[in-house]
DNA sequence: TATTGTTATACTCTATAACTATA
DNA sequence: TATAGTTATAGAGTATAACAATA
């Protein structure tokens, strides 16, 4: 996973920071609240992650009342995520392509099984 | 593996603590320098970690020429590793009985052949 | 000359506390 | 009263730089 981070890095991008542009790509209109939930980011910590993407012209950030605002992505936050896609499915590419392939097919539900439960532990 | 460090907490024990004392244990006499590469640490952050267990009474350090020291397990670090390693292992075990009885046996396999590569990457 | 161990320090990531404004 | 967003700050964990002593 330090693979990975370093290869974002190359995009300028830090992991969460690809997860918030996936996830704001999937749910147009998204909140930061909502988002930090999601990714179990703090809400002081979702701030200046926020504004690094909104200052890199990534995203951009519409009221929806007094107190909430929606996130989305700009058209050079898109092309970042495409960039940032690329990148991260080369990397799981690589990682699985070291597998044998009689345990290949069986590593991603092993790990999703895994990842759902998470939470509850 | 969030979950696996606060388990060792209750131990007193960091992740990386641990790992030196699994590596001690096994390499009797091995040297700090030793251990920050086989564990990726480096030497400036090798002195307070080993500094802590020291104090601790978990490990000592012989003197091996006037610039080396060889590590060692006291009594109590030996006490200290049966229980981490009891902690560890029943947290393996509960992650294990998560995953579908048909996926299990793949799991071990499949990480380790990207562990065993994980350095070249 | 390279290595071991060390000190000091900076940076990143994440956590808590306190606050304002709005639903 | 609970929630959204924010600010300031503290704590880990890890990084670099520079150093003394020894192989």
């Amino acid at each position: 996973m330090v693979e990975l981070a370093a290869r974002l890095a190359a995009l300028d991008l830090r992991q969460a920071e690809a997860s918030v542009l996936i996830l704001v790509a999937e749910n147009p209109g998204v909140t930061a609240s909502a988002l930090g939930r999601r990714l179990d980011i703090r809400a002081a910590n979702m701030v200046p992650l926020l504004k690094r993407l909104d200052e890199a012209g990534l995203i951009h950030r519409a009221p929806i009342d007094g107190k909430s605002q929606g996130l989305a992505l700009t058209p050079a936050g898109q092309a970042k995520l495409a960039r940032a896609r690329d990148t991260i499915e080369t990397y799981e590419g690589e990682l699985l392509a070291r597998i044998p392939r009689q345990h290949r097919e069986h590593l991603l539900p092993a790990l999703h099984a895994i990842w759902r439960q998470e939470p509850e532990a």
